[in-house]
DNA sequence: ACCACATCCGAAAGCGTTTTCCAAGCGAGA
DNA sequence: TCTCGCTTGGAAAACGCTTTCGGATGTGGT
């Protein structure tokens, strides 16, 4: 395959490569007809710049990497897909380039953030999926692009931290479940090295504090975000402690699994235990009369990050990231009265 | 920012960067004492190559881009995220570089494939997603690098098809329905531009002639993937037509809604109506007493996707694409006796 | 007729690599 | 001692592009 380059257009068109680069890229001072023509040969004659000679030209172009820890060969709750999917679209259209990395990267090479940044000629990062245990953090300051996590908070002040408010979040749905007049609500939490879990669990506590009630630490059980874990702790819970009337769920996923679990031993999801999760996956709402939830949007995460990486890189005015929003949605499993 | 340059390398170590360069790159013809003195001020330095320098030098490193037609803003099903971290994965294992692409960015400039092939200087393409209605399809013949096709059988006989044996694998869905007893089997297909519906359908018919049942028009339906349309489909079939006694659905989405609808309907899934699915995707073991599917691991059709392109570059034995197993998992809604 | 100035285009340097080819140094065999 | 060949290292070209700077030409004002 030969490739046409910016010199077989010079040459076809009876100039120096000077011109056509000036004229593809629209510099003043060229003639308008000659840039007509230029341009018209070059699209005829298929000429794509080569993008490693324009950046050793001096004209490289941004790329924004999404790095996302762990990519898995499932995604059942669709949030690294919806966050790819945001960042990629925020990306073009931004006309920015957009590349995916994976830690595993990292971990074969033993390679810090900074060398991978170097390696891709990234211009923006964002990163997604990562615990707050993850040696990662500490590379951080060695950083120098605009940088983003999306939920997790991080110790350097430079890099921006996309989520929602996890513990307002679940504080709203734990209250929720205390208006329709539960009072033994247990958590079914993800690890403790997430940090949304930390967050959703202050703010169940916060709301069970709020009303007077105290809780019990059984009552709260990590399933690290799995709904066979969590079906497994969920039957032994409910067997241990029968006075439970409610859960909350920091996952949709671990919601499911919950409520099989429930519902094996014969009690009914929705009247005799309430049941609310959190994302709001797209099949919550066919499960058992519908799942109550905390929706988060994803995409849209992905989007307002990949739009402040940009933003940054630009230098331009802020787009306000704080702007993530969740919301109860009220289905079923949890319907008040 | 100041990137570490192989002439920094060189000037610190007191060679010329030609041995730097060879050093790094493990030629012969430098003195392994060099040569290990040489990578470990490299290595201290953190010197990263300049990639748009090697491929300037002629050492441009292969990419695989997976292009994906239409990329939503959700993947309900989860094939498009599987088929990705599967060619992510494949690529990974074989250490050649990944991007991916979207199809808005050909739509938006009005690009051929091959204009993005070169702008992205891919040495392998994958696509996803595409429907034989599209208009890409014809350029495929100017493409000159190793191509391949997920769940679409292509005109070009170089190109790749990756997909599983979709007609077969419907029609043993649906024989599986006969040997339960069914023979008023309704289908519910997804799209007529979608190959695979084309397979499916053709599956489903070819099950049903076997039996000696005819199948009307009437019988079939298309819900476009949806799973809302479905539901609206199939609450009108089964008023029209209430002799319905079991449904093949192209994808379990549809299943879901179709479920739905029968229920809304008053009656059973599972015992007054058979229904199986397509592609098993997370949530179907939960719904209506497990959804019977025909199970499709869009992971392995990414990663064998991915292996086949890189064997094609490298030139090397053939991949084996046709181990792209489906399996149907028999579950509550569907079962014999 | 002359100068100032604007317009248009090209020569050449430079970006960071790889790679080809040549030279220097050295030991061994004649 | 001379030559041959081997080992080790460097000079320089090449890759495709951008950008700076200067040169040529034309135009208008005096």
């Amino acid at each position: 395959m030969v490739r046409t380059t910016i010199r077989d257009v010079a040459r076809q068109a009876g100039v120096s490569i000077t011109t056509v680069s000036k004229a593809l890229n629209d510099y003043s001072d060229v003639n308008p007809e000659t840039r007509k023509r230029i341009k018209e040969l070059a699209e005829k004659m298929n000429y794509v710049p080569n993008a490693a000679g324009r950046t050793m030209g001096g004209k490289a172009d941004k790329v924004i990497g999404l790095l996302i820890n762990d990519l898995k060969p499932t995604d059942p709750s669709g949030a690294v897909y919806g966050i790819l999917s945001g960042v990629c679209h925020a990306c073009q259209d931004n006309g920015i380039e957009f590349i995916l990395l994976t830690s595993d990267i990292l971990r074969q090479q033993q390679e810090t953030l900074k060398v991978l940044c170097l390696k891709k000629q990234l211009t923006g990062l964002i990163c997604s999926g990562f615990r707050i245990s993850d040696r990662y953090m500490d590379q951080l300051a060695d950083i120098d692009i605009p940088c983003a996590f999306i939920d997790m908070r991080t110790p350097d002040s430079r890099v921006l931290d996309i989520t929602i408010d996890n513990q307002r979040a679940a504080f709203d749905a734990v209250s929720y479940l205390l208006r329709c007049g539960r009072k033994n609500i247990a958590m079914v939490n993800g690890s403790t090295v997430a940090d949304v879990s930390l967050l959703r669990e202050s703010g169940y506590r916060a709301a069970m504090a709020a009303a007077g009630l105290e809780v019990s630490p059984l009552r709260v059980v990590n399933a690290n975000f799995d709904d066979i874990v969590a079906y497994n702790l969920v039957w032994r819970l409910l067997q241990d402690d029968p006075g439970i009337d409610a859960l909350f769920c920091a996952s949709d996923l671990m919601a499911i699994g919950a409520c099989r679990a429930i519902e094996d031993l014969g009690k009914r999801v929705g009247s005799d235990i309430f049941v609310v999760g959190f994302d709001d996956i797209p099949i919550a709402k066919y499960l058992y009369g519908g799942l109550t939830t905390v929706r988060q949007d994803f995409y849209r995460m992905g989007y307002v990050a990949g739009q402040a990486i940009y933003d940054r890189i630009e230098g331009t005015s802020k787009a306000h990231t704080d702007d993530v929003m969740y919301e109860l949605v009220v289905r079923g499993s949890a319907r008040a009265g």
